[in-house]
DNA sequence: ATTAGCATACGAAAAAAATCGTAAGCATGG
DNA sequence: CCATGCTTACGATTTTTTTCGTATGCTAAT
C-alpha cells in the first residue's frame, strides 16, 4: 500500500527511470525491451519492479486501459539533486567543487559545454 | 577468502572508506565511534563490515598486534572517479557537462573554489 | 467457441547487504 | 590468581533488493 514520497530509487529502479524520463510515458513492455538490449532480466521483473515503484510513488500510471501506461512521479532534475548532494556528502567531504572538478578533469566535455559551463561560473562569481 | 580488485563499495562500505581516507589508517574501534556519532550502529556491524571489506579487498590491515589496524586499499580518487562515471551514465545521459551544472547550480561553492574551477576550465579550454 | 498471445497480479524464492549475539582469547589491575 | 574490559571471529538473523514462476483474464484471429 504504503506511498512516500523522497524515497530514495534503488539501482535498478533508477534504470527504470532513466528510460521513462527519456519516453515521457511508457509501458512495461516498452520498458522492458530497452532494459533487456543492455542487460538479461525476465520480464516479469520488470513488472514486479514498475509495480513496487508505483507502491512507492516513484511512478504515475494510467490503467484506464488493459495495458498501463506509466510515467515517472519525481522529476530528473530533483534526483538529480538528491544523489548529487549526497554523493558530495559521501565521497567529497561535503566540496561541490571537488566534485566538479573531478567531473571536469576525468570526463571529457566538448568546448560548447566548456562554454555553457564558463557561463554559469560568470554568473555564479558575479554574486 | 576471496579477493578481487574494483568491486564496487556498498553504501555503508563506503561510510568506511571515508574514515579511513580521512585518518589514513584506523583501528575498527575508531572507524566505529566515527560512524556512531552519526548514526546507531552496534561494535560488531562495524567490526564485521571492515572485515568483509579486508575479504573482498577494500582494505588492508596489519594485524601483527591483537587490535588489528586498517587502512584502504582503493584509493579515494581512484573510487569518485569510479562512481563519478557511473553516475554520469546514469543519471546525465553520459554528459559530464551536466553533472558539473547540476552540481555548481545547485550546492554553493565558495569563490575561491570557483576560481579554481575557473582555471581547470581554462586549462581545459586550450587544448 | 476455442486457441494463442499478451497483459497484470501476486506470492515466494534467491541474492545481497546489514545487523547483532555470543564465544573465545588476551591483557591489565586488583 | 581472578575479574574486568577490550579485542577478533563467526554464525545466524533480519532487512532490502532483485528475480521469477504461475495464475488469471482479456482480446483478437481462426
Amino acid at each position: 500500500m504504503g506511498q512516500q514520497k523522497n524515497t530514495k530509487p534503488t539501482e535498478s529502479e533508477l534504470e527504470i527511470l532513466q528510460v521513462l524520463w527519456n519516453k515521457g510515458n511508457a509501458t512495461v513492455r516498452e520498458v522492458h525491451e530497452e532494459l533487456a538490449s543492455n542487460k538479461d532480466v525476465g520480464y516479469t521483473t520488470t513488472l514486479k519492479l514498475m509495480q513496487i515503484m508505483h507502491d512507492k510513488g516513484l511512478v504515475n500510471r494510467d490503467d484506464s486501459s488493459k495495458t498501463h501506461i506509466y510515467q515517472a512521479a519525481v522529476s530528473r532534475e530533483k534526483t538529480q539533486k538528491h544523489l548529487v548532494g549526497k554523493m558530495i556528502d559521501n565521497l567529497f567531504s561535503g566540496s561541490p567543487a571537488q566534485l566538479v572538478m573531478q567531473a571536469l578533469g576525468n570526463h571529457k566535455a566538448s568546448l560548447n559545454e566548456l562554454d555553457e559551463i564558463q557561463q554559469l561560473l560568470n554568473s555564479l562569481k558575479k554574486q
